[in-house]
DNA sequence: ATATTAGTGGAAATTTTTTGCATTTCTTCT
DNA sequence: AGAAGAAATGCAAAAAATTTCCACTAATAT
């Protein structure tokens, strides 16, 4: 039934019956059963009474919401932010979901402050497999997690250093070299990068494989850096830092998208052009690459291809019985050149 | 517990029991309810066992799911689609479902292609209210929820031209209306206006807040008008027409950031400076009015506020067991006025 | 080798739900 | 206004579902 819900946890642990229902609504438990059992609804008083409070004590037979036997549903944990991101994913696994046998249920876990791994847990009872895209738990947390749910089908969706449960991501590092190399393959020798916030290994991973291409050949080096945190005001700082070191030619690697608007956005007011005075590569493929002028060469990431993948590991996961042991998929990415880094005309 | 689901409904009608899980496990229905009672989960490979089929099964009482008696849900009905605008209402109804008593929930429905009215009535016995947003739905949909759901809190957000449900939606009109005050503040007389698909009325009434405040006053005159389609490449298309006209010294109200990003994006592109050459003002304020440049002044929606309000109406139509009857509620926008329309220095 | 512990099924006990039946209430028709 | 009929309700009995008690078995520890 397709839904995405934000519900509280609360105390109580007793079993709602009909007893529950006809106390509360004053009427007998014999016509609590029949109002909940009619096939049609009607709208007499009564039945919107006892619909009402079997919906606030939460009976669970109310609503013909059966599960199709052969269905898994799998659930995607995350908190719920603004940006196209969260949209992205939350649409890939949608669509993903739209072409397996599976259905996929968003759930949100910020709303529980106190707890977020004994939650998770719980929805283990319930699912047939996780996948989490929670950046911010750690090691200790995934930890206590996999010793909660045991022998159970549960995927990360944020890399992680030595990870003892599956993850699945997008291939950042190759994202990061694929850059470097264009920028080769186009004549710059001298480079420079904006990093993202060093707690994201997402970001590390991207600022790795472009700096081990550089490395890796003594023609390219690295002539500027600067510590940025994925942000626009980030990027806009970064621009303040180049501008000083009277740097030209040089083809730069902002970490992500937002970090590359920003330092645009800086250069284009003071009177660059680019790509004349410099060349720029972002990573997400926001579609607002396609609106910023110049529009801006970036790595692109399928998320609809991330929900399939994700989803299929699940039910292998199921079918197999097998365990999530830290197993890495990465997910190919893909470049998407534009006018940031070549000539229109 | 806070999530946001995709699940298929299915035939099935019948209650799943113990009975049910003990034979698809093969274990006795004394060992199924001893392992679903117990407090806490072991890993034994019979309880793995058992948690699994109850999940495929759809058994009812596992995870402590349990829902505070003065807690209502809402349920949220939406496509999930991409773009920055679902992800902001998300975030706004997620963050004033934490500042309320009441839950959100939501629910996808695009899965469904059967019968989504259907479906919505049937959500109905289960959550205390519903607000959709569903541009979709006509008004014969719109009647025919009406009559399956009766008196039950209902809520659109999706303004509708005479409409028997409540409906909550920002106040386009006054936004158009407030972007040709502002544009006469500074001094022009000359406006242009590109529309958005006219089965929007969102978009209509944006249009018409624009025109009726330029047909009150002798000394205003709408010298030119796109008919757009909200797309990037429709006001791509606006600015060749517009170019061809050889306007100068116009404010234009493009009604979406969308098509103002094409438009400002064929104008830098053919050389034109703005302000210098016209002014533009969007409609969305999407993040990234700030990222353009230059930065484009915008009306802007406050998702926060209209999740807030959203839900405080269900708790009030479920608190005086009052019915949706068609009212309609709008929530004030604001101009943000950015450098599209006046000189930086 | 024996005691201990955990897990299991059968059956009894308990709880929950449904249904049959009589009563009440509300509507409609004369 | 009054009678007939339909719909809704409560009580109690029946049916169904769940939990608990008890005995048995297998694995582990002493």
């Amino acid at each position: 039934m397709d839904h995405f819900s934000l519900i509280k946890k609360a105390s109580k642990t007793l079993r709602v019956t009909l007893k529950h229902i006809a106390d509360d609504t004053g009427l007998s438990i014999a016509t609590v059963s029949r109002a909940l059992n009619r096939s049609k609804r009607k709208h007499t008083p009564s039945e919107e009474i006892i619909y009402s409070s079997a919906r606030k004590l939460g009976y669970p037979f109310i609503g013909g919401d059966t599960v199709d036997e052969d269905q898994l549903t799998v659930a995607l944990v995350t908190e719920v932010h603004e940006g196209e991101f969260y949209s992205s994913l939350f649409h890939g696994f949608y669509r993903a979901s739209k072409k397996t046998a599976s259905d996929v249920l968003f759930v949100n876990l910020a709303k529980h402050s106190d707890d977020p791994i004994e939650h998770i847990i719980n929805l283990s009872k319930k699912y047939s497999g996780i996948c989490l895209f929670l950046p911010n738990l750690d090691k200790i947390d995934y930890s206590r997690l996999k010793e909660g749910v045991g022998q159970y089908p549960i995927l990360s969706l944020t890399p992680m250093k030595n990870s003892k449960i599956d993850t699945i991501s997008f291939d950042s590092y190759s994202g990061g070299y694929m850059i470097a190399e264009y920028f080769e393959e186009l004549g710059y020798t001298k480079f420079g990068f904006i990093s993202g916030p060093p707690a994201a290994v997402d970001a590390v991973f991207r600022k790795n494989g472009f700096l081990d291409h550089i490395h890796g050949s003594n023609e390219l080096e690295l002539v500027w850096s600067f510590a940025g945190d994925f942000s626009l005001s980030s990027g806009k700082a970064a621009f303040n830092d180049f501008k000083n070191t009277g740097l030209k030619d040089i083809a730069i690697f902002g970490c992500n998208d937002h970090t590359c608007f920003g330092f645009m956005k800086g250069a284009i007011e003071n009177g660059y052009k680019i790509p004349d005075d410099f060349i720029i590569a972002g990573y997400d493929n926001l579609s607002f690459c396609k609106t910023f002028t110049p529009e801006l060469t970036s790595i692109a990431t399928d998320f609809y291809k991330l929900g399939k993948k994700a989803i299929r590991i699940i039910e292998n996961m199921v079918a197999e019985g097998s365990d999530s042991l830290g197993h890495k998929t990465m997910l190919p990415v893909e470049i998407k050149t534009r006018s940031s880094t070549y000539m229109d005309g």
